[in-house]
DNA sequence: GCCAGTCTGTCAGTCACTGCCAACCTGTCT
DNA sequence: AGACAGGTTGGCAGTGACTGACAGACTGGC
C-alpha cells in the first residue's frame, strides 16, 4: 500500500492503464480472439514490443491484476486472528479482495464475462487461481494445526480448493445472472450444500 | 464399448496412437515445450497438417482422451440408483473412470506429471474438467430433487465442484508421491477433512 | 474401370511471442 | 554545458502454433 513514489512510475502506470482501457474496449467490439495485439497496440499509441513487454501474454491483458489480488488475499487470509475458523478466515479473505478491487461492479462483470465466455481466457484464469491455492496451502495448515511436510496436506488442500470451487460456482452463476443476483448469497448457498 | 467396425478405421486408431505414442516419448526426452509439432509428425512419420487435423492442438495430443472420459463419467453418475447418495454416486462415477481407462498406472503417472508440471497443459486440463462439471449439473439436480433452470442451481455447482476439487487434490497429491500413495485414500481424506 | 466422397500432403499465410540492436530519454557528475 | 551510465522504447527479423485452400491419392460402390 505505498504511495506511488516517482512521478515516472505513475506516468507508466498510466500508460499501462490505457493499454487495459483500450485492449477491454477493442474485445467488447469485436471480440476476444478477432482482436490482434497489433490493433491493441496501435490504438494505444504504443508499440507492440511494449504491449508484450508490459503484458507478456494476451492473456494478461486481461487476467493480469489477478496477480496481485492473490497476495492480497494470501495476506488478508494469515492476518485473520487464529480464533477464527478456518472457513470464516478464507471467506474473510474473499470479502477483502472484493473490497480491495478498486473498479466498479460494471467493470468487474465485464471482465468476468470476457473470461467465462472464452476458453483460452478461462483456462489461463483457472492456472492463475490454482497458484492462490497453493501459496495458501501452508497458511491453512498452520491454521489447522497440521506441520508443514515438503508436499502439501490432503486435508488443506481439500478446504481450500472446496472454498475456491465454491467461490467459483457463485462467480460463474453471478455472471450468468448478469450481476443482478447476490454473489455472497450464492457463495453460502453452495457451501451449505457441501457441508450441510 | 462398440467393436471397433471397420478396418479402415482400425488403423485409423492406430496413426492417432502412434503420434500420441511418439509425441510423449518427445516430451519425455526434451520437455514439452522445447519440442515442436513438426518434429513430433517427421517422427510420426505423417505430416504435420494431419497432426492438427487429428488432435487440433498441441496440448491435445496429451489431454486428448479427456474429453472421452468426461462422457463415461457423466453416464456412470447418471446410472446410478437413486437410493444412492450424491457424493457416493459422484464417487462411484470417478472410480468407474479409474477403471476404464486402458492405460498402465505408469502411463497414467506419466501423462499426469506432464500435465502438472506444465502451466499450459495444466491450463486446458482444468478449463476440460469444468466442462465435465456443467455436463454434470442436470444430473446432480436431479438426483438433488432440484428443479433444473436455465441457470444452474448453485447447490449443485458447489457439491459437483468440491468433488473435483478433492479428486484434483487427490491426483496432484498422488503424482507429487510419484504414484506411491494411495489416491483414493488422499480422496478420502480431503473430503473428510470438507464435510467433517 | 469409373465415379463420388474422403483423406492426405504441400504451401502460403496469420498471429502470438521473443531476441537483438539502435535510438532515446533521464538524472548525475564534472 | 557536456560527457556518461541506466534503463526504456521501437523496429525488425525470426520461431512456432495453427488455418485455409488446393491438388493428388485412396476408398467403396457401380
Amino acid at each position: 500500500m505505498e504511495k506511488s513514489s516517482t512521478l515516472w512510475d505513475r506516468s507508466r502506470q498510466a500508460v499501462v492503464a490505457e493499454i487495459v482501457d483500450t485492449a477491454l474496449a477493442l474485445f467488447a467490439e469485436q471480440g476476444y480472439e478477432a482482436t490482434t495485439m497489433a490493433q491493441v497496440a496501435k490504438r494505444a499509441g504504443v508499440s507492440q514490443r511494449s504491449v508484450f513487454r508490459y503484458f507478456g501474454t494476451k492473456e494478461d491483458l486481461v487476467c493480469g491484476e489477478q496477480e496481485a489480488l492473490g497476495e492480497v488475499l494470501v495476506s488478508a487470509v494469515a492476518a485473520q486472528p487464529p480464533e477464527v475458523s478456518t472457513w470464516d478466515a478464507l471467506r474473510a479473505g474473499f470479502t477483502t479482495i472484493l473490497t480491495a478491487s478498486n473498479h466498479t461492479p460494471q467493470r468487474v462483470l465485464e471482465i468476468s464475462a470476457l473470461i467465462f465466455d472464452n476458453p483460452s481466457l478461462h483456462a489461463r484464469y483457472l492456472e492463475k487461481r490454482l497458484r492462490w491455492q497453493r501459496s495458501l496451502v501452508p497458511v491453512i495448515e498452520k491454521r489447522m494445526g497440521i506441520d508443514s511436510g515438503e508436499v502439501p496436506d490432503a486435508r488443506a488442500m481439500g478446504v481450500i480448493a472446496t472454498v475456491f470451487a465454491c467461490v467459483d460456482a457463485a462467480s460463474e452463476l453471478w455472471v450468468r445472472h448478469g450481476g443482478k443476483a447476490d454473489a455472497f448469497e450464492l457463495y453460502e448457498q453452495a457451501l451449505a450444500a457441501v457441508r450441510g
